[in-house]
DNA sequence: CGCATTGTTGATCTATGTCAAGGACCGTGG
DNA sequence: CCACGGTCCTTGACATAGATCAACAATGCG
């Protein structure tokens, strides 16, 4: 019924074609949602991460592939045994619930960043977001280390971008004082004022 | 408990600062989400139709505002009243449930839109869903007549592009033979293969 | 018949996508 | 140990879609 996958960076979870028949808990990395255009452009509909989910399109008719985005430890049910397991799980139910909400916020949160915002501002925002979504380590002097676990052609289809713009504009913030570059992998925010300026109360500075 | 609202065109059902305590189903009309941004920019995040619903973000921590995009009329349940439905009518579990998926679905359908498509193909894309979203007569010779309900602000708005490029648009596809503008709320759709262009399977055309 | 709203058109400017090249880093195999 | 190839990131030069500003046309309403 339920077991244990290991999967590295990259493997197809989930495929449009066959269609994903079962439901994922992540354990561990992070899951992508993504859909590809003709044109050969990606655009990552949303992340999943350690305590999230991923089930089957609900009557859904978009065609959505998951990936690994990074290595994964995943615990996965079958779509039939999961369907029982809903039906005498009146608390499972409820989380399940939960996380469609959950999804749909997040969801929403991506259409306002791509609507609203630039490149620039769209950057900064999962900057700051990312704070309490990856790994991040604040520092004694107000700042905090921030690791981007996710190469950058990830982060430019996150924010409907591409990889150049993402290097030019981190650089910039560099040069601006916003953060630090540590390593590509590795930055340091420093200015969190300047780093939400104009994104509203999207995110608390 | 329940009860019957009808409001004008651009009225505000619900608020960011007061909070949405209420649940609304649509009966005629159009409802818009939407959020602005700092910058005076407004992103419409999903328009609800007759027969779906808007309830109170659960958890939600987004700031949206629900207005009126055509005069609605709408059914209104006080949140406490809701949530005690809820608690016995499995079958209102179901539906909410069911609502919620069909806003993912719709939410990551605008989200690809937004990222990973021009706006060109993105309003070609609009024209094509829009025949089952809003009034939309098929004639005899196979092409068939869309009634845009809205203002080309908000189709802007929704696309995240400006009022100008929308118009520059569709006189853009008047020219080249994809639609005839009967008038501004009237489209006629004639070209359905190439207004599909690039578009994936996202609609058939 | 003005006046307000909504839509259209033109001119201009800029952010950012695209193409192309090069650099940094890492593991593998000789 | 070094050479090699691969991946990931960075930087530059250039072209352009589309935002912005501004004016004007069309439509409907009091």
């Amino acid at each position: 019924m339920a077991q244990s996958v290991s999967l590295p960076a990259n493997a197809r979870v989930c495929d449009a074609e066959r269609g994903c028949s079962h439901f994922h808990l992540v354990q561990s990395g992070y899951l992508r949602m993504q859909s590809h255009s003709m044109a050969g452009r990606r655009q990552i509909l949303g992340m999943a991460r350690p305590g999230e989910s991923i089930g089957p399109p609900r009557g859904g008719i978009g065609v959505y592939e998951v990936e690994a985005a990074t290595p994964v430890r995943l615990c996965r049910f079958d779509r039939q045994t999961f369907e029982l397991l809903l039906f005498d799980e009146p608390e499972l139910r409820r989380a399940l619930f939960q996380q469609s909400q959950i999804w749909l916020e997040k969801t929403r949160r991506l259409t306002w960043l791509l609507g609203a915002l630039g490149s620039n501002a769209r950057l900064r925002a999962i900057l700051l977001l990312a704070r309490d979504w990856l790994p991040w380590r604040p520092l004694e002097d107000g700042t905090g280390v921030l690791s981007l676990e996710l190469p950058r052609q990830d982060i430019a289809d996150y924010l409907a971008t591409t990889q150049e713009t993402v290097s030019r504009l981190l650089h910039q913030f560099q040069d601006e004082g916003l953060i630090e570059i540590i390593n590509p992998r590795k930055i340091r925010l420093i200015d969190f004022e300047r780093l939400a300026e104009g994104l509203d109360g999207l995110v608390s500075a």
